[in-house]
DNA sequence: TTTACTTCCGTATCCGGGTACGGAGTCAAG
DNA sequence: CTTGACTCCGTACCCGGATACGGAAGTAAA
């Protein structure tokens, strides 16, 4: 049991490894509750304030927008297992696109690379060149 | 030999595969030039702009942003070979980065799902869980 | 010639994810 | 009991990459 402890927003925000306006940003976003304020005026966090904090930078790291974290949050208050594991699915789809993306660009641009010799050279880049032809790179996101 | 046209603003657009609001923001941009008004007020576009034009779309597509597709024209100009491959080559490493970071994502996010049963539960969501304690996704980019 | 579509141009707005600023109030240490 | 750090809160601004709006003027087809 660790002990329960009482944070400030500034200490929230260190814990959370967040400046502190963008825990208040979260708040006004509604990711994280704004406390009222018990003693004095200034509000105190939990644990669970942390905790939820964390959450929120862990699922960013993973790939997921606020919009998302926000379900995500609200899935986790329901215990609704199926849903946040629809949500998850559909995640690893995006990254399969985003990476195969990504895949495609580098390979394009090592080959490239390989073509292109030291030197000024009367001729344009090779590697620039290729961004004038078609160089199959062509269907990505944008439709 | 193809025809060299002139294409009005739209056409260039359509040309480009974007829309005209964002061929005059690249031209505030100073990736396109705008051409002087020769026969009457509207401005007329060549082959030569469109080429440029389909030349930072598919920059964009491999990832290039718009300063460094601004980059890559002045070294296309210059034809300076050995600056445009070092800007490609640090796109390259750019991208093992990202491709990293997202199949580190990729790996978590199967990882959790798998572990999750259908239904409802007393418990909250593994996947969920995940992101409360650590599963070592932590460093990548932010520092 | 009238109608309908463009073009031109400036300015404003959008999105996501924050950061910056500034005055007033509060709190803890010396 | 003052000093200095922190908090509160509102509002404004940043970035990149566009998109939207709106009035005036040009232009093409019937």
């Amino acid at each position: 049991m660790k002990k329960s402890v009482s944070l400030t927003v500034g200490e929230l925000a260190k814990a959370g490894g967040v400046h502190v306006e963008t825990v208040r940003y979260y708040q006004r976003r509604g990711l994280l509750a704004t406390p009222e304020r018990r003693y004095g005026t200034i509000r105190r966090y939990t644990d669970a304030d942390r905790d939820r904090l964390r959450f929120i930078r862990r699922a960013q790291r993973l790939g997921f927008t606020l919009e998302e974290i926000a379900q995500l949050l609200a899935l986790d208050a329901l215990r609704d297992r199926d849903r946040a594991r629809a949500l998850a699915e559909s995640k690893v789809a995006d990254l399969d696109v985003r990476i195969a993306d990504l895949r495609a660009m580098r390979r394009v641009l090592v080959e490239r690379i390989a073509h292109c010799v030291h030197g000024q050279s009367a001729e344009p880049c090779p590697i620039l060149d290729a961004f004038r032809g078609d160089v199959g790179v062509e269907p990505l996101e944008e439709g």
